[in-house]
DNA sequence: CAGTATCCCTCAAGATACTG
DNA sequence: CAGTATCTTGAGGGATACTG
């Protein structure tokens, strides 16, 4: 009876959202789609996954409207995973990851491959938040506004 | 021989963020904590998690330094676990989720509760992102500059 | 090269009972 | 209320062999 309970059905966004993507595996697929990767192998030797596993996780983001699947622009009779628009919008989340991890687990001295804006070759700077009205905006002065019940 | 490996020694800052919070309860925990939950119950009320499961999850982010644990503010013998500074940027990772989720995991008509500025009452936009010159960035123009070698 | 098919193992997760 | 201790199940993941 230790079945998973699906987070499909929770009221809460970041819970479906983790349902969808929050496994070991999914974001860093994603990833290495931004990255270019499209095809079966890229992906297997980037990620020194088990070639069924990946095969699953493929599938499943293609299942879940993330990834299309394409026949090969090369003549070959394969397939090519590209990112949905769906899958694009998940750069935020990606970034996110990117940035706290840069500041949070490497160590002093250790290199940290730098994400760049393609025209400047700058880096890319921390993603800021910001109220409608334009001020920065702090967790503290967010919440999740419930339906207030009868 | 199927040991899980440990992604916390590569070099992508998303992979490590991965090892860290790619979990299925990890991000939940801390949504919640961001929502001001502090004490056991809360949260396990609000996961319906077991609470072996629970407590366990609450130790590894402790230990990972992005909650702490401090004595219960009412007289109670219990804890408390709160954001660390470090928790707290990964409000980026968790409000990214949510309108991610907002976006495209509710059918039409379903009622999602939005996260508005305490201020203004006023829903929190969607995250834009952009270069340092301050030009809006698109996934296609930020790419992962790597080493490059001799 | 791009997968599918098996086999096996570990661990996350659920249920529940127990302790202070 | 806040956990810890046990037990069980099954999904996730690894290795490898196999197919077109």
């Amino acid at each position: 009876m230790a079945k998973r309970k699906s987070l499909m059905s929770d009221p809460c966004p970041v819970a479906r959202s983790i349902d969808v993507v929050g496994d070991r595996w999914a974001l860093l697929i994603i990833r290495d789609a931004f990255d270019g990767m499209r095809r079966f192998g890229e992906f297997q030797k980037s990620l020194g996954v088990a070639k069924n596993i990946l095969s699953a996780r493929l599938r499943d983001l293609v299942d879940a409207g993330i990834l299309d699947v394409a026949p090969a622009s090369d003549g070959s009779a394969y397939q090519e995973y590209i990112l949905t628009a769906k899958g694009k919008e998940l750069f935020t989340v990606v970034l996110g990851l990117r940035q706290w991890g840069e500041g949070h687990l490497f160590k002093k001295g250790e290199s940290i491959a730098p994400m760049v804006d393609r025209d400047s070759g700058k880096p890319i700077p921390k993603i800021t938040l910001h109220t409608c009205e334009g001020k920065l905006l702090k967790p503290e002065n967010a919440f999740v506004k419930r339906k207030t019940r009868a």
